[in-house]
DNA sequence: CGAGAATGACATGTCGACACTTTCCAGATT
DNA sequence: AATCTGGAAAGTGTCGACATGTCATTCTCG
């Protein structure tokens, strides 16, 4: 483990803590798949739009006139499409011809679908992080781990959200498995928003970290049947508390 | 106000066996998650361009000049760019900033992770099916494989090809669960290709026939570890086919 | 004679404009 | 008063054109 908090805590946290919008931003582009040399244009207004859905400032149902989007970035209406286009096959817009595009909707049903095989996807990335990972590659993970505990003891949930991504994402790159990320990407990206919403609900910090610990310990011990069920709980208790939050599903 | 299109006359079209045009056309735009209703444009570019690549007319590292493409359909470059868009999220083409779209190629690594997730991610439809399916349901099923059998005799491979995706896609539709589905709609398109290829090679349609057979027989009997298993093995199949063959990856 | 720079052709990214579709509102009709 | 109808307003789908970036060839210089 690094050195505890035994520094002034602002200037600890600000050296050791890298900038949540770059995270994010990073996160988002490599979960789209997307050349980092890309063109800024449309990436601008995937992050900003997809950011927004995911934190929440926009709901289900809000409209996105091209226009009035194009209107807002400075652009013409020509980007601003092909963004939502992305957005949509990534499911967090609705799209009809003719139609103003949507930000999509959630059913129960369909969340915890989605859990359920987001839970059975990880199973499959512990055994094969069991299989292939050195122990180097486990103090990678271990390392962003730190970050994440950190994050907890300042209750500072973007950060932990998005540092939690980072952890997520890590370990399926670990995994070796290029399919496997990229199913696990697309999956991922549509329940970003739930997740956020999973841990912004309090007390719930401090048991994710426990169930990380958990996980690396297994990882550690090299117990694949072990390693998968945490691994699968760990998702799954996500579900349960968006279950007993006043979490309503908005129509499709 | 009504219809004056009840001029219904030799509708009663050859029900046995559907035109196979018609069928991948259906099922691309479905796993393409394609509202029905859409603009047809676009549509019809992604179903060319797509179904050149599946079936091999458009290899790995062949380009897709934009240009070229609207003169070949007719219209201007945005539908084409809008249609090579889409191709690029499922992975068929290439695109990278400022150099024209490529058709994807695909390393042998890649398609091995390709069908081990694939068929990991059967054996949770297996269990699903078993768990959610009705006898009615399981009838169903069997009328597509009948239709599968009926391909294999006639030794129509492309046939065969297009009923079996009929197959696995209503099988995951029995699953009950949407998300499942659509994970599987991107990873099957992806794979696509290779299905196809795999199929083509001699003396494989038999076996594939006695495969699904199986594993209905598992269904009915309400074994979910069986059927999971067989389910597994069918897909493995399919690699261990390709893997046989003289198939090298094409550079990334 | 060969290597690097300039140049031109070509393809992509972006733009503003136009036609068509949908939506909404006001006036006419029953 | 409620409903139907007509048409304007708003927004999308598509287009052709321009600006910018890339590639290939040629030209220059060591």
């Amino acid at each position: 483990m690094t050195d505890p908090t035994n520094i002034d805590g602002a200037v600890a946290e600000q050296a050791a803590a890298p900038d949540i919008a770059a995270l994010s931003r990073a996160e988002l582009l490599r979960a789209l798949n997307r050349p980092e040399t890309g063109a800024s244009l449309v990436d601008e207004i995937i992050i900003k739009v997809g950011t927004d859905i995911i934190e929440g400032r926009l709901k289900p149902g809000d409209d996105l006139n091209s226009v009035e989007l194009s209107k807002l970035f400075r652009t013409s209406r020509t980007p601003v499409r092909e963004a939502l286009l992305t957005l949509q096959r990534e499911g967090f817009v609705e799209i009809e011809a003719h139609r103003r595009p949507r930000v999509a909707g959630l059913s129960l049903s369909e969340v915890q679908d989605m859990y359920r095989v987001r839970a059975y996807l990880y199973e499959m990335v512990s055994h094969c992080v069991v299989a292939a990972a050195s122990e180097e590659d486990l103090d990678r993970l271990e390392e962003v781990q730190a970050r994440l505990q950190q994050a907890a003891d300042c209750d500072d949930v973007d950060r932990y959200f998005w540092t939690n991504v980072e952890f997520r994402n890590t370990e399926a790159g670990l995994a070796q498995n290029t399919t496997l990320v990229r199913v696990l990407d697309s999956l991922g990206l549509r329940m970003l928003r739930l997740r956020h919403l999973s841990l912004s609900l309090p007390g719930r910090l401090a048991t994710s970290v426990e169930d990380h610990d958990r996980l690396i310990r297994a990882y550690r011990d090299r117990d694949a049947k072990l390693a998968a069920a945490f691994s699968a709980s760990l998702v799954m208790r996500g579900l349960r508390t968006i279950e007993r939050s006043s979490w309503v599903g908005i129509g499709s």
